[in-house]
DNA sequence: CCGAGTCGAGACGCAACCGTTCCGTCTCGT
DNA sequence: ACGAGACGGAACGGTTGCGTCTCGACTCGG
C-alpha cells in the first residue's frame, strides 16, 4: 500500500512538478483514498521529502575500478543512467528549481542527496591523488563542477541525446582538465 | 504600462515559479486590473513566452577579445553575470523544468534562449580555430557542454558561491580540455 | 468639450484542491 | 466469532485562481 502509493507519487510528481502535485490526483492514481495519505505523512513537504531522500540514498556505490580513467567513466555512466531514465530526468531538475524557492526542501534534499554525490565524487579524486595519477593538490572544487555539470547540462537542461562514444570523449577531456 | 506588467510578471514568477504563477497575483503587484493583461496577452504561456524571449535576444553581445582565453573568460562572465542575479537565479532554472513539462514553453524558449548561446559559444570555438589556437576537429559538441555545464552547475543547481578567481581556474581547465 | 479608449477595481460563475470527517467494507489477530 | 483498525470512496466548507464582464474615473485628440 505505502509502495502504491509512493509509485503514484512519483508518477504525478513528474508529469506535474511539486507545485502542481496535488495529493487528489496521487490518491486516485493509487487507488487509494486521500486518508492513506494523510495518515502516513503530514504534508506534501513531509511527503516529498520523505519519499524522495529515501530513494536517493540507496543509490551511492563507490566501485574502485583501479585507474582514475575507470573510476570516472563509471561515475558519469551512473549520472547518465539516472538521468536518462524517465522519472529522474524530470523530477530532478523540479526539485532543484523548486528548493530555490522552498527553503525546508532544498537543506532537507541537499543533505542527502548532494551531499551523498560530493562525498562520493571526492573519493574518487583521493584514490587518484593515492595512486599518483593526481597532484596532491588538484583543486577538487573545480573538479567537482568539471565532473557533473557537463553531463547535467547536457542531460537535464538541453536535453541533447548522447553519442556511445561520448561519456568516454568526455571522460578523456574531464582528465585532460584535472591535470592542467 | 506594459512594462510595470512586465516587471511584475518577473517578480512573480522568481517567487512563486512558472506553475504557481498567479495572473492576479501580477495584476496586483502591477498596480493594474485584470482585464489590462488580457488585453495584451491571451494566457499564461503566451505572455511568458512574450516576455521571456523578449529579454533573452538582446543579451548577445558577442566580443572578439582577441585570444581564445580572453573569449572563454568573457563568456563565463557572462553567464556568471546573469546567474549571481536575483531573478534569472531563480526563473531560470524554473523554466527549464517546466519546459520538460510543457513542449509547447519548451520549444518556443529553446529556439530564443538556447540557440543564441549556442551560436554565441560556437563563434568563440571558431574564432579560434581561425587563429591556430585549437585544431580544426575540435570537439564542438563537448566544448559547449564543457564551456556551459560546470558553470550552471555550481551557480544555479548547488548555489555555491564562488571564489574571484574561480572563473579564471575554470578558464584554464576548459582551455586544456579543449585542446586534449 | 466631448466621445473613444484605457485605466483600476472587483464581482461573477466555475473549477480544482485543500485537509477533515464520515460512511460501509474488508482483513486481520486473538 | 468478534472487535480493532485500515481500507476506498465521497462529501464537507474554505480557499484560490481562472477568464469574463461591468463599473466609474481618467486622459487625449479633434
Amino acid at each position: 500500500m505505502t509502495e502504491a502509493i509512493a509509485a503514484a507519487f512519483f508518477e504525478e510528481l513528474a508529469s506535474a512538478g511539486y507545485a502542481r502535485l496535488s495529493l487528489e490526483a496521487v490518491a486516485k492514481r493509487a487507488g487509494a483514498g486521500k486518508a492513506a495519505i494523510y495518515r502516513r505523512w503530514t504534508s506534501k513537504l513531509d511527503m516529498t521529502v520523505d519519499l524522495v531522500s529515501a530513494v536517493a540514498v540507496d543509490a551511492s556505490g563507490t566501485t574502485d575500478t583501479g585507474t582514475l580513467r575507470g573510476d570516472v567513466l563509471a561515475f558519469l555512466t551512473d549520472v547518465a543512467d539516472a538521468l536518462n531514465q524517465r522519472l529522474p530526468a524530470r523530477i530532478i531538475p523540479d526539485l532543484i528549481a523548486e528548493g530555490g524557492r522552498s527553503p525546508e526542501l532544498a537543506e532537507a534534499l541537499f543533505t542527502t542527496v548532494r551531499d551523498t554525490r560530493r562525498t562520493k565524487a571526492t573519493r574518487i579524486l583521493e584514490r587518484a591523488i593515492e595512486r599518483g595519477e593526481l597532484p596532491a593538490d588538484v583543486d577538487r572544487e573545480l573538479a567537482l563542477d568539471l565532473l557533473a555539470g557537463p553531463l547535467y547540462w547536457r542531460l537535464a537542461v538541453t536535453h541533447t541525446p548522447t553519442a556511445p562514444d561520448y561519456l568516454d570523449r568526455l571522460t578523456d577531456k574531464l582528465i585532460a582538465a584535472f591535470s592542467a
